[in-house]
DNA sequence: TATACGTGGAT
DNA sequence: TATCCAAGTAT
């Protein structure tokens, strides 16, 4: 980077563009996505859906389907918990037309344990309209993008500018923190958007979008952290307002968030006897962990009208209660109690037996694998004594 | 605009 | 233990 000059923006200089917030933006000089660029070229993270600065340089293209698999998988989940499930799902589906071919079951049985599982649902949905409808190819323009389902305004942007080199304004969570530091946007989140899309459509190059786009993220995911950013170690530090003033862990603000309710129910596990094989059954297509598999449980409820107990067991048995299941979702917070039975024949209720070998392929939520476990760990202590 | 929707790791 | 946080979308 040249010398920054001191002119008539101020005694700060400009690496990126900005005015105070709320008044007319100014052009962008470029200078910082060539800064960031330039890192990026050195720094870029290596990770398995990406294709290198230096190999697209040489005009080595990403393929559309793995860009779109990351992306989803990458919706509110971070890059440790995707790689493991971005390597089976592209082995097994290498491509888009194969994973259209996948039976849901399969497919949420593969997905099981990522979460959010309505991504899971659209992903085969998205897949089966791009093999069916389009001949097999996403489409190539965000606007187009946006259409398909389980990929929005993020995404569809994501996929435009990293696959086919659209200068589309790229605004994940990293690039809100970066441009609500850059700018000293006081304005909470999500109230924010709008400037904010603003000042990143500005910074984004005719040039190189998706690594740019790219770039923003490393950047916010290696230095440009929520707690304690590594300032001193940023390329486009110099043009950052909020450090200027040591102010970047004020950045961004965000609205107050309510308390989290408690719910509780329970949850009965019967086990086969002989062979221990568990009885399952299919939620619900929508909602809470929908079209995933569990044993059946009560409706989750408010603390004080719980029906929860033996008598609310989908079928009479010998029901014990073997203890409790805590989980921890986005918006409230669970306890179940785990009742065990043990049956000679089916129940006579909507599901299916799960034999202990094929659970691991079963679409169980890692709350169904926390009340199996329970039910197990009884069963094994049960045994010892 | 506000709310529903998972999970695991860090502090 | 409690809280926050991660490459958001659908309604």
């Amino acid at each position: 980077m040249p010398a920054r000059t001191r002119g008539a923006e101020g005694p700060e200089g400009r690496l990126d563009g900005r005015g105070p917030e709320g008044s007319q933006p100014e052009r962008s000089d470029g200078r910082f996505a060539e800064a960031l660029l330039a890192w990026y070229d050195r720094h870029a993270r290596v990770l398995p859906w990406r294709v290198s600065p230096a190999d697209l340089a040489a005009g080595i293209r990403p393929d559309p389907y793995r860009v779109w698999m990351s992306e989803i998988m990458l919706q509110q989940t971070t890059v440790a918990a995707v790689k493991g499930y971005f390597a089976s799902f592209t082995e097994r589906w290498p491509t888009v037309e194969a994973l259209a071919g996948a039976a849901d079951a399969e497919v949420m049985g593969a997905w099981a344990g990522l979460g959010y599982y309505a991504r899971a649902r659209n992903l085969l949905a998205c897949a089966r309209d791009v093999a069916s409808q389009r001949g097999g190819r996403f489409p190539e323009t965000a606007a187009e993008l946006r259409s398909l389902p389980g990929v929005g305004e993020y995404t569809s942007a994501a996929i435009a500018a990293i696959a086919f080199d659209e200068p589309v304004a790229v605004v994940d969570g990293n690039i809100e923190r970066i441009a609500t530091r850059i700018a000293c946007i006081e304005t909470p989140l999500p109230a924010a958007r709008r400037p904010i899309r603003a000042l990143v459509q500005d910074l984004t190059p005719a040039k190189r979008p998706g690594d740019f786009a790219q770039a923003m993220m490393d950047l916010g995911a290696t230095i440009c952290t929520p707690r304690r950013p590594a300032c001193v170690l940023c390329p486009v530090g110099e043009g950052c307002k909020a450090r200027r003033q040591g102010r970047q862990e004020l950045f961004p603000v965000k609205a107050a968030k309510g308390a989290k309710p408690a719910r509780e129910g329970a949850a009965f596990v019967l086990r086969r006897t002989g062979d221990g094989a568990v009885w399952l059954r299919r939620r619900p297509p929508s909602g809470m962990l929908g079209g995933m598999s569990e044993p059946p449980t009560t409706d989750w409820s408010s603390r004080a009208d719980g029906a929860t107990g033996a008598e609310a067991a989908p079928v009479a048995a010998d029901w014990r209660l073997v203890g409790f299941v805590r989980h921890g979702f986005t918006h409230f917070d669970l306890t179940l109690e785990v009742w065990t039975a043990e049956a000679g024949a089916d129940p006579g209720i909507d599901g299916w037996w799960a034999s202990p070998s094929t659970l691991d392929g079963e679409a169980l939520p890692t709350l169904m694998r926390k009340v199996l476990e329970r039910a197990a760990a009884d069963q094994a202590g049960a045994a010892a004594i």
